[in-house]
DNA sequence: ACCAACGGTTCAAATAATGAACCGACCATA
DNA sequence: TATGGTCGGTTCATTATTTGAACCGTTGGT
């Protein structure tokens, strides 16, 4: 292992619920020697990487990040990361995949990717808006919102898109539920009829939910085998994106997928 | 020079007009081997540091700095606080308000808040990098830092921005001692024509100087008036920051203006 | 067809990283 | 106030990694 990856994997150690790390503790976490430790941390320290806290006291994330961030930020646009995500999701699927992000009480569609696979297969439109109730992007989002959100967006009157949409409140709640159960949402036919889809949330920096990364296929082709694939994949890809868009899910986030 | 500070230092040369670093750029813009620029550039990108564009194309920064500015974010809400004092301060005097943090020898931006109430106004980029020697926020930021870092700064070569910037040493030391006069800085045009901008340093729990609030405007519009509302705010609102960062002013810091 | 510049690789020589032992300071407990 | 444990930090001979000139194969412009 190179000293720079050392150096950098010091950093991983710290998360939300150990943001300050003090030189012993480091060395027990890494396994590296004591005076090692404390020399990548110093010249960390000295490039703003790190911060001590007080006087001779523990280690902190220093503010360097933010500078970097804002920069990493400008050059790499959402659309372009989700576009890269996305192309992988249908290749491995052989179905077409979609990212959408809340805006209000909608969803927006920000990037899709087809496979060629098929000759048969479901279209996305460039910025295509998407409801909440009829899609399994939607259920994905809502279960993972607040709950006055959720309570704001049931309340209003559920337009049926086709036969085959919910617009039963209790009905729509108990299915979030299953989505919190099992991390990914389901749907078929919601906003149009002969597409069956699974959606997996994605989550910013503050562990919100801000989007779904969704694969659909037409009914006749969802079968269990395919079903199964799609589960596993969508769930990794969109865990994926959340991850390079420098998001983190909730603590109660189902994080492996119980078949 | 440590492996890690080198390898680090690589990341300084990306900036917002230079999104993506070629191996052989790099490799002239940082003075070092070929190899060992290849060697660096490899290991960070194992490590998420930086990512590499195409297929054995250029390199831009990775999507590692994003968690990492959300979890320093986390730790210390410095931007935040920054955002919610800067705000109340562009109120106040109308004008553009902006923290910038000591990173090295330079300032790199935190935040800024724009007020609405003129149509032209002095704007910023995120994570703009600022010289200490062209800009008020960089003599805040000199005339309250150890006499070793003050004459380092001041011996390097000094680029002059503008033909409005000071580039002799002596000119500006001057200036600093007036600075620690009044506990505010004042620079006119030094960084960008057109601009007069007033900064106050803020500081950490050490009493040290760790960065700088400023306000800035459009020469035209800094009259008598202006420039004394600006600088009563810009000290209020300076000291509060330090304050609600858990830091205090040194102990010879000018807490009230003499006019 | 050519040349220059690109990203990337090699390996002996040069250099930096390592780690066991050691400080002084601090802080509970005795 | 002694004492034992832990803290952050330091030292320096040993060791392992980093370094850099030269060298690939490839690409793109002339």
């Amino acid at each position: 292992m190179g000293t720079v990856t050392k150096a950098l994997s010091l950093l991983d150690y710290f998360n939300r619920s150990r943001a300050q790390i003090g030189l012993s503790d480091m060395t027990r976490l890494s396994g590296m020697n004591k005076a090692t430790v404390h020399r990548l941390l110093t010249e960390l320290a000295e490039l703003g990487f790190v911060e001590q806290v007080g006087s001779g006291r523990e280690y902190r994330l220093g503010p360097a990040f933010l500078r970097l961030a804002a920069l990493r930020e400008a050059a790499v646009p959402m659309r372009e990361l989700s576009l890269q995500v996305l192309h992988d999701l249908s290749d491995a699927t052989s179905e077409t995949a979609h990212m959408s992000l809340l805006q209000g009480d909608q969803l927006s569609t920000l990037a899709y990717a087809y496979s060629p696979v098929h000759g048969t297969k479901v279209t996305m439109e460039d910025a295509e808006v998407l409801t909440l109730h009829t899609t399994s992007s939607g259920l994905a989002v809502l279960a993972y919102s607040p709950a006055d959100f959720v309570d704001r967006v049931l309340a209003a009157p559920l337009e049926a898109k086709t036969p085959d949409t919910i617009t039963d409140p209790d009905q729509l709640r108990a299915r979030l539920r299953a989505v919190r159960d099992t991390g990914i949402a389901e749907y078929v036919g919601g906003f149009e009829e002969d597409v069956h889809s699974h959606a997996v949330p994605i989550f910013d920096s503050a562990q919100a939910v801000i989007g779904a990364v969704a694969v659909a296929a037409p009914v006749s082709r969802m079968d269990d085998t395919l079903i199964a694939l799609v589960r596993a994949e969508v769930k990794t890809h969109a865990m994926n994106l959340t991850r390079l868009l420098g998001g983190f899910p909730p603590d109660d986030f189902n994080r492996d997928i119980p078949a």
